[in-house]
DNA sequence: TCCAGGTTACTGGTAGGACCAGTCGAGCTG
DNA sequence: CAGCTCGACTGGTCCTACCAGTAACCTGGA
């Protein structure tokens, strides 16, 4: 077959990544689907071959990536888990705040995903998710002399609601990653300012433009005004020198005329 | 401080979660940085008060998710790593196997960060950057009798050129992870296709036309050409019924006349 | 003086035993 | 038949022990 022996360089394999090898693969090949249970610790190590300190550590990982969860004194054994986001949201999560993540990329990544969200929104929405959405804006308005919290919360509903409206389930983990790394950035800053109510208000504009976009099924328009609404809301934030990469993502630098509100 | 005692329901937490979250937290915190090492197991016994065991799960764990890694016989004891974005894509990945995320969702997540990527390229390039891609463009070229996985691999590397130039480390490594899903679905289809010769003669074109937008700073022609490239390069795998968030994405919907090649 | 060799004191990997606190169901008790 | 008790499980934690690897140190010879 090959012209000549290739070998390869081996590198040990632990025992533990062997049973979760095993495990995953099972799972992948459809033999063990989520709801269904893992034999006992007891009984995997005799299956295994493997000591249960071993064992254990494979069931570690596979808990600690959301496989399966362990219940003690459960007499049916660890829980086969369905497929959840969350452990993306988290390893996202660490991206945003472990490494050298600036506001501004921070912001420009959620303009991005944001605005994709309202285009595919405006072009996707049911009227039911459409429903959902008015129904936050309306929280939002309810919460505007609430304080900043409780109107803070409708607003992630509703941008919540848009990404789900999108149908793209990435699109929505991510884009409530990256807000929650914004908000625990400048949340403080944001509650702090004397002039709240101001923000509120200008804030509840800006979506019920959105809404107003999305509505009327305006792909591009939503996806513009989305870009546009996050950047005025957030480029006071970033430090003057990082705000070119914002602008550069508003479309319209090369359009000084126009309805530039 | 509050008007009433409020008791927040508990949930039992393991031992070794404990210490997994710790050990989090002083990354978190800066106090642990990669290349640092941890003390070793028996030591770490001894400053949690844990058995080793514990301890051990506690590690696995954190290995499993790419925070440490451990050798044996290493007297240095476990190393903290720099962030990977390979447990990213591996979750990713996962999330595509479970069908929770289709192909349909990974292609347009891909377009939307490509042409920011683009976008944001074309607008703050320097001309050192300029250059390393027009240098990748070259080895695809060369690439392109080479064979499939030669060409692919410039390929690669002219995207993450292109990230690398959009300065937003967030948009490069989700691009890098997402990409890296999208052909792990579809290459095989790509490799065994009988005109993969007219398929990269296509991608080359493709590509030599965004670098041009790129170099001419058009930010909102590279945006736009990028989407409209991926499109046409991975649409046909996608079932037609689920095409529509793709084309939604294209922003020329109202567009029929023109130049739609 | 310098270097090659082996010794040694660690490291992590694995095994297996023991005990505890839960959970659940079988079976006893009323 | 309802309700309770009890026992046989579960997973969580601890412990000791042994093995194989690593690297620094130590020792011998050149």
């Amino acid at each position: 077959m090959t012209d000549r022996v290739e070998f390869q360089p081996v590198k040990p394999v632990r025992l533990y990544q062997r049973i979760v090898e095993q495990v995953e693969g099972a799972i992948a090949r459809g033999e063990l689907n989520p709801g269904e249970r893992l034999p006992s610790e007891r009984e995997l190590v005799a299956q295994f071959g493997a000591s249960r300190s071993t064992v254990r550590e494979a069931l570690r990982v596979l808990e600690s990536t959301g496989v399966v969860r362990s219940r003690p004194g459960d007499p049916n054994g660890p829980e086969v888990l369905p497929f959840s986001t969350s452990t993306l949201a988290k390893q996202l999560t660490r991206l945003t705040q472990a490494q050298e993540v600036s506001l501004a990329d921070l912001i420009s990544f959620r303009m991005v995903l944001d605005s994709s969200a309202n285009m595919l929104a405006a072009r996707l929405r049911t009227d039911d998710e459409l429903a959902v959405m008015e129904s936050t804006i309306a929280r939002m308005r309810a919460a505007i002399d609430a304080g900043y919290d409780d109107f803070s919360a409708a607003d992630v509903a509703f941008h919540d609601a848009v990404a789900q409206a999108s149908g793209n389930m990435l699109l929505q983990v991510c884009n409530h990653v990256v807000r929650g790394a914004v908000l625990s950035l400048i949340s403080d800053k944001i509650a702090h300012a004397r002039n709240s109510a101001a923000l509120m208000s200008q804030s509840m504009r800006h979506h019920e433009e959105v809404l107003a976009l999305i509505r009327d099924r305006d792909s591009q328009g939503a996806g513009q005004i989305s870009r546009r609404n996050l950047f005025d809301y957030y480029a006071s934030y970033v430090p003057k020198a990082e705000r070119e990469p914002l602008r550069a993502l508003l479309l319209e630098p090369e359009t000084p005329s126009g309805e530039v509100r």
